[in-house]
DNA sequence: TTGAAAGCGCTAACAT
DNA sequence: ATGTTAGCGCTTTCAA
């Protein structure tokens, strides 16, 4: 029963409303140019034969196709282990929606789809891309650069135009400048999480990075050196080990860290999963936190951050904003015209052309 | 620069091959019925023009689209809190990345957003839909039924079509036969938890209900019921307390629990969610667990389930794998014929339509 | 086996 | 202000 059944075309909303296809059409798009009392009777015409435009026939005589693809390179990411990704996606939704667009989600799987995805969006389906590029060397942001489909990136893609452009002899035209990404302030978001540390007066102050191929936990490394280095005598390399956004991987760090440096007082863990692991391995050791140990995380993932024990000090980032800024640039620059492009050379205060967000410390038990 | 660059057409591709359109459509679209040397000649000229096919105007003659929409309602849901949702729809992309179908992602902020999903739907954007009702008295199946489109539902919808149907006026036809869902064995996993609890020679075994307004918590009350009945004296309808799949909830609930009876000793959960906001609050009483009192979850949320203190003993459902059949189910029915649709009448063996997954208990540490 | 030609449903000049 | 018309790029009879 579900039969596709053969919907009404604009020819028989003109035929029932007795005018032609061309005024009906105008009425559906917005209605300009019609007089009111024809332009009723077409919309009562819709109505009756509940006609709904067929977006194929359109899209092939626009162009557009009010459809966005979010590229979700997953593999090994984190997407799939914390609300993240949700939250993003719900932002992005709720943007899109409110200027009718559709989403079209492209999920891939490692290498192997990179071809797929770009090949997809370079068939002209959609009229933009919001890419999470989650990777160093990632060569999906190469691909769909040379899709030449109009792009927003989450977070800083760890892309080095300067240098790739010139691999492949675009090296004069400072393509670079055209990359437009949204991201939080993860440098100064992690400094905030280590003067907090130092400011209650831990003198031992140990990271956990992230998975450092990914743009967000060398820049929250950087954060914490800055700090670090006005820190006198604070410097020591010992204090920073390697991790993966994991709880497991947090466990194991904080495990490494406590037999390299059995004094540490303080830990800022590059997010709440990690801070997770590390807690988990100080309560094992006999460690109070955050009597002995303070412990600062990074994301505010609340349902992780409010359930710990103790409950987390984290640096908030808001996701769900910025999946909606995401879109906002995107559909922003499909209308408005070029603003997704890279601006004229030489343009000041566009370089970069990156959209950060701030961050803010949230104080709960653990430091 | 991402100027939306003219793509090559049909026309193109048959001029650079020196063929006609019909023959180069016929070798994109199989290449059956073309001889090989011209075949060849055609995709080399493919390949050179870097031709993809424009997707509108196929659609516009074939009217299908490869494309399944997602329709999530996500408000009130957990579908943010936890991986669920993720899983889903990474076996979901994977099924329809395999047979070449994008996926259009709906999510719904309540009931404003209907009437928006069920023109979308209706509109013939998409050549079907998978559906996560996740609510009783949602009107989404209806809209959908009456949008027409072949749908697959993800988890038993509370689609008393009999009813429905009824107060439609299509009473006779029989139609609650046609929905097709997939959902997990929520009952019987229900049943192995108690049981096992039961097995470990436990007395008070306790429920904390998930959200009452969904199948899936109404069924594993259900599961817990049918065992409990069996053990004599066992019925005390103080041990079962209605929460909502939530942490907080968990710990709400649990706090009555041992407030109605003390004597609990074990604790049968929705989710492995609300298993945590119990673990928390038992221990904050100083319970041990599992000693004084044992718990089971499910869902197996690994990252929640494996991180709790103790490890949590839980029910497994392969949530990945429901997703994956659901979109397995449905393009089946796309294009296999009319395998969505409701069988003849009485058609024996094929009442309800759902599929229902297996369920396993993974023992760990707190039962 | 291959080509010619007729649309699919719609928008956008161009006429009126 | 409204109607007429020419395609958008593709698939699909129907002829050859």
């Amino acid at each position: 029963m579900p039969e596709a059944v053969s919907r009404p075309t604009l020819e028989a909303v003109a035929a029932r409303a007795g005018v032609s296809r061309a005024t009906v059409s105008r009425v559906v798009n917005g209605g300009d140019g019609v007089r009111e009392p024809l332009a009723e009777r077409v919309r009562r015409a819709v109505e009756e034969l509940g006609y709904v435009p067929n977006q194929a026939a359109r899209s092939l005589v626009t162009r557009r196709h009010d459809a966005v693809a979010v590229v979700i390179a997953e593999p090994e990411s984190r997407v799939f282990a914390d609300p993240f990704f949700a939250l993003q996606l719900r932002g992005i939704s709720k943007e899109l929606t409110a200027h009718d667009n559709q989403l079209v989600l492209l999920l891939t799987e490692g290498r192997a789809d990179h071809a797929r995805v770009a090949r997809y969006l370079a068939g002209g389906h959609v009229d933009g891309a919001l890419v999470f590029s989650l990777h160093l060397d990632d060569p999906l942001p190469g691909l769909i650069r040379d899709a030449g489909v109009p792009t927003v990136f989450g977070g800083r893609p760890d892309w080095d135009e300067d240098t790739r452009a010139a691999d492949r002899g675009h090296a004069g035209e400072e393509a670079g400048r055209g990359v437009v990404y949204v991201d939080c302030d993860n440098r100064g978001g992690a400094r905030t999480a280590v003067r907090h540390l130092v400011g209650l007066g831990r003198s031992r102050v140990a990271h956990i990075t992230g998975a450092l191929d990914q743009t967000s936990a060398v820049d929250r490394l950087d954060g914490y050196r800055d700090v670090m280095a006005g820190v006198p005598g604070e410097c020591d390399p010992r204090l920073v080990v390697e991790s993966d956004f994991t709880p497991a991987g947090g466990e194991r760090a904080m495990r490494e860290l406590l037999d390299r440096c059995p004094d540490v007082d303080a830990v800022f863990a590059a997010n709440d999963l990690t801070a997770l692991g590390a807690l988990r391995v100080l309560r094992a050791s006999g460690r109070r936190v955050p009597e002995d140990v303070a412990v600062v995380g990074f994301d505010d993932m609340v349902p992780v951050a409010e359930q710990t024990d103790p409950p987390l000090t984290t640096v908030r980032q808001d996701i769900e904003e910025m999946g909606r800024l995401m879109a906002r640039l995107l559909l922003r620059g499909l209308s408005g015209g070029r603003d997704t492009e890279p601006p004229a050379a030489g343009t000041p205060g566009t370089a970069g052309r990156g959209v950060i967000l701030p961050t803010t410390l949230i104080r709960r038990a653990s430091a």
